[in-house]
RNA sequence: GCCCGGGUGGUGAAAUGGUAGACACGAGGGACUUAAAAUCCCUUGGCCCGCAAGGGCUGUGCGGGUUCAAGUCCCGCCCCGGGUACCA
């Protein structure tokens, strides 16, 4: 009987959803081990065959840890709040919700297809109320912590009350309550403090919280209007949308993740993630070891941030950010005018300027002097735009000696420059090596780089100028959106000061509105809602970003139906950690970080006892797609200036598009006459058009077509192509093809989107060849992590490997499984596989687990194997990869419960013994034939055998070999 | 610039320092068939010698090195992909 999988796939996922073969107790009796993936966003694209490539893997771990006797949770939900459905809703007043319900049941019937072991009852969406109300709850938890730097941790707020009301804050305190990280505040008694009025008291406790409404530098966009994430935004424009952005300083919710730091740092040691995913997050954290030096200015003082404190001699002035707080401070009357202007037209310069033109330097003097801590020298201080407002103090101490930026500055200024570093040739730029020794005058002279920071911070803190400071370049991160599509963010306002919601009010359901636009005096869509207020006074009116469900979802899983609490202490002690979580590496910086982020949080105020989110994490590489790309070309005419040279080119109207096969294209240094000939032979005459030749040029252009258009060849189907091109535009079109007719694109190898007409949906694939079909191919195209172009051709292979593997359960069209002993041959195919295949799953390396699969069936194919100690054991290893196949053979060979609860096969090692090995014989490396021995035979004995072979022995022409080498079971060579 | 990956046939790829190219696609040839589909068999890195059996040379981005032996280890480059950046 043929291989039905259309038949047997229906038949499967009927009976698994009738079965529950997929529900998962929280059984504590048995061992835990818990899968993830990251949850999707349900676009309104559906999936393509790129989304599932990691829920497969995932899948098999899942499926395979089940039948090696773990109880394995493998849930699935969707992030559901996002900016496309507000888009739409914005576009068609569509509610948001709806368009992601419709996207989310064509999400379900996608993956359904593909057979997943996902647990369903456990299904999570970040949208829904009783999901975001713990998101809300949580939210409301770090608003009421503060984190202690003495006890590295995160504590209830009243306890730092408590310590105000009886210690105050003062001395050291201030910067340990802080964290020094962030925010300076002022000391005061517990006298003072007591004296305080609530709305002060709230305001001193806003410096503390770790979700508070601060004033920050957000990357405000205007068009899309909401703030922006920094990972939102790429290259000064908005990720999405390709908005510009601009940077603003508004009352904003923030997250202080800053005070999380260094444990975020620390505890990448002990994952098991790729380097490149924790050095991206390494990077991102940006920690620097230095110093802070205060620099005095008449009876206050700016402080500065460097890692080379050991230059301090070379300062010769200090630059001041343009949105710097004493700018204005310290511009001295007259210069005020200059400054006034120049910090106006450094703020116009988008971040983007600021970053790429490097070479133009720009800057004014404020007229103020700060003096130097050792010397006691003037310094002039001035104003620039390299140095940022958001980094460190926003101010540097510029050593030109040192450092290149400082150089550059001062030598467009003609500012003086020192040298630091013994040798270094200050007139040509800068000296910023770190193995140098230091040559400025005074107690560092002398000393070596590292020695000199050293002395230099003792001395900075003997004066009472400064101290040893850690910096990070990680920043608070921005928690509200001007959004009307995300969780609302349970505050309200007495007296414009924010308080929290009481718990009993979440969830703080997302109100109905009449449109989902800002107001007309730019507030966010919630202020559009009617008595969006909690007894009388305002809620606050910004939703929470993307980022705060898939913060905490994975502990939702656990215990997703739970009314009372995020999830039950049970569920977490029994669930614990993630203990693979797959994922793209996209989410290195965002997600990832935000995730660490909030568990070490729920760790620290006691909710849970781990505080890690995910033990090991496997980024799946990305599949590319293969587009199919057309040329096309246009006429144009090409105009000149005065001196007779091209300054520009005009179209040519009204003539048919052009579009030239892949082969016909042009060389390279004629191309102009071979555009315009070829444009000709389209019957697009220049001629007509009165203009000489020479005057003539074309555009060329690349298209994407639609990749189904595209034959097995690489033929373009013109009748359907042209057909196609109609929708857009009604223009005549003619195809210039090749000798025979044909027209062939260029393929190309990018991402796969449904604007490059290059996507390749699953549920085509699964309809021809059946999800097992799909899974397998999956795997097979190459290694999990890497990138690699999707080929529909390819998955011939893997088809016809379940095709056969089917047959093997067959002779002449009726099931047949003996139950005859297997054969020392037979035995050896199958513990062979089942060692590939069980160590390849656990380093996660399917592709060569599939080959594996091939290599046996096409074995026992040859030894005309069908017996049920060889089958059988297969079918189960089988079961992880390829379920439905592994289902229904299990099922017909007698069993009535499903594949997934069979215990996984052990190898045998004893089936592998060989009695003998064929040596390749080598002389001096190359391989020049080979020779059987007996495996027990010793080192010497296949050395005196090798040597007395007649063929060797013609090869060594009588000399006696320099030296042979044996190596046991692999290899004899000979140097002659 | 810096930090991570990665460069192996026409293509996707495999290879604890030990026979480079397993497995698969594609291509070419053949069998079966009225034909097609399906299936099966053979060939397939390049160059060369040979009627053939077979044999030789060369080959994992480039140049060096270590080693009996290098795709794999070390040093120096080149190219591609990703991340990040006036980060003080």
């Amino acid at each position: 009987m043929a291989y039905e999988h259309k038949d047997i796939e229906q038949k499967w996922r009927t009976e698994w959803a009738k079965r529950g073969t997929y529900r998962v107790e929280n059984d504590t009796t048995k061992p835990k081990y818990y899968v993830l993936d990251m949850f999707p966003y349900p676009s309104g694209a559906g999936l393509h065959v790129g989304h599932p490539l990691g829920y497969i893997a995932s899948d098999i771990v899942a499926r395979y840890k089940r039948h090696c006797g773990f109880n394995v949770l493998h849930p699935m939900g969707y992030d559901s709040f996002g900016l496309p459905a507000e888009q739409y809703a914005i576009q068609t007043g569509q509610h948001p919700a709806k368009t992601t319900e419709v996207n989310v049941a064509r999400y379900r019937e996608q993956l359904d297809n593909i057979g997943f072991s996902f647990d369903w009852s456990r299904e999570v969406r970040t949208s829904d109320p009783s999901f975001y109300k713990w998101t809300q709850w949580i939210f409301l938890q770090l608003f009421d912590s503060w984190y202690d730097a003495k006890q590295d941790k995160a504590r209830p707020i009243s306890e730092l009350i408590a310590h105000f009301e009886t210690k105050g804050a003062e001395g050291q305190d201030v910067s340990i309550l802080t964290g020094d990280v962030e925010e300076f505040v002022g000391s005061f008694s517990a006298q003072e403090w007591k004296s305080f009025d609530e709305r002060t008291k709230q305001m001193v406790l806003q410096h503390f919280r770790l979700a508070y409404l601060g004033d920050a530098w957000v990357n405000w966009c205007p068009a899309l209007g909401t703030v922006l994430a920094n990972d939102e935004v790429k290259d000064g424009v908005s990720e999405r949308g390709g908005h510009p952005v601009e940077r603003k300083r508004m009352p904003q919710w923030s997250m202080r993740i800053t005070a999380y730091a260094q444990r975020l740092l620390d505890g990448l040691d002990a994952l098991d993630w790729s380097t490149s995913l924790k050095e991206a997050q390494r990077n991102w954290i940006g920690k620097s070891e230095g110093a802070s030096v205060r620099f005095t200015v008449g009876n206050d003082f700016i402080e500065v941030f460097t890692t080379r404190p050991d230059t301090l001699f070379g300062v010769t002035f200090i630059t001041l950010a343009p949105e710097h707080v004493l700018v204005g401070k310290y511009t001295t009357d007259d210069r005020r005018a200059e400054v006034e202007a120049y910090v106006k037209s450094a703020s116009n310069r988008s971040e983007r300027e600021r970053q790429t033109e490097v070479d133009k330097v720009s800057g004014v003097f404020t007229g103020s002097y700060a003096k130097h801590p050792f010397t006691g020298a003037e310094i002039p201080v001035w104003v620039g735009d390299y140095v940022l407002a958001g980094y460190g103090t926003g101010a540097v101490m510029a050593v030109p000696g040192g450092d290149q930026r400082d150089w550059r500055f001062a030598s467009h200024f003609g500012l003086p420059i020192i040298a630091v570093t013994e040798g270094a040739d200050i007139t040509k730029g800068a000296d910023e090596s770190k193995d140098a020794t230091i040559c400025s005058e005074g107690f560092l002279k002398g000393l070596k780089v590292p020695d000199a920071i050293r002395r230099a911070v003792q001395e900075l803190e003997k004066l009472n100028a400064g101290a040893g400071r850690i910096n990070f370049r990680l920043r608070d991160a921005a928690f509200g959106r001007q959004r009307y599509w995300g969780e609302p963010i349970p505050i309200y306002y007495k007296d414009n000061v924010p308080y929290a919601l009481p718990v009993s009010e979440l969830p703080l359901k997302l109100p109905e509105v009449d449109k989902f636009l800002p107001t007309e005096d730019g507030e966010p869509p919630l202020a559009r809602a009617a008595n969006w207020n909690y007894q009388g006074h305002p809620l606050e009116t910004t939703t929470m970003p993307g980022w705060a469900g898939s913060s905490w979802y994975f502990l939702r899983y656990m215990d997703p139906k739970n009314e009372g609490r995020f999830a039950s202490p049970e569920a977490i002690n029994y669930w614990q950690q993630v203990d693979l979580y797959v994922g793209g590496s996209e989410h290195a910086t965002g997600h990832l970080l935000y995730f660490r982020f909030w568990t070490k949080f729920l760790h620290d105020r006691g909710w849970i006892n781990f505080d890690e989110p995910a033990k090991k994490l496997v980024n799946q590489g990305m599949v590319q797609g293969v587009s199919a790309m057309v040329h096309s070309l246009r006429l144009v005419v090409q105009t000149r200036d005065a001196a007779g040279r091209v300054n520009g080119i005009s179209p040519v109207n009204g003539h048919p598009r052009v579009f030239v096969s892949a082969n016909k294209k042009f060389k390279d240094d004629s191309q102009n006459v071979h555009g315009i000939d070829r444009l000709l032979e389209a019957g697009v005459d220049y001629r007509e058009y009165g203009v000489s030749k020479e005057d003539f040029a074309f555009t060329s252009d690349l298209h994407n077509a639609p990749i189904e258009l595209l034959s097995e060849q690489g033929a373009l189907d013109q009748e359907r192509f042209l057909s196609w091109l109609k929708h857009g535009d009604d223009s005549p079109c003619v195809l210039l093809t090749e000798p025979d007719g044909t027209f062939l694109c260029q393929a190309v190898v990018e991402k796969m989107s449904k604007s490059k007409f290059n996507v390749v949906n699953p549920d085509d694939i699964i309809s021809k060849y059946g999800a097992d079909t799909l899974r397998l191919y999956e795997m097979f195209l190459g290694p999990l992590e890497q990138s690699k172009p999707w080929d529909t051709n390819g998955i011939e292979g893997t088809f016809r490997f379940l095709r056969k593997f089917w047959n093997l359960f067959y002779e002449s069209d009726v099931f047949s499984v003996s139950d005859e002993a297997p054969t020392k041959a037979e035995f050896k195919v199958l513990h062979a596989t089942l060692k590939k295949v069980t160590e390849d799953i656990e380093k996660m390396s399917f592709n060569t687990s599939v080959s594996q699969f091939m290599i046996a069936t096409n074995q026992l194919g040859e030894l005309n194997c069908h017996k049920r100690d060889v089958l059988e054991p297969l079918v189960v290893v089988l079961a992880p990869f390829a379920p439905h196949i592994a289902e229904e053979l299990w099922e017909k060979l007698g069993h009535a419960d499903s594949v997934t609860g069979a215990k996984w096969p052990q190898w045998d090692a004893h089936y592998l013994v060989e009695d003998s090995f064929s040596y390749p014989i080598s002389f001096n490396g190359k391989t020049r034939l080979q020779l059987e021995f007996p495996i027990g035979l010793s080192k010497e004995e296949v050395e005196a055998q090798v040597l007395a072979n007649p063929e060797v022995q013609s090869r060594l022409e009588g000399k006696a070999p320099k030296k042979v080498i044996v190596v046991p079971k692999r290899i004899v060579n000979i140097v002659v």
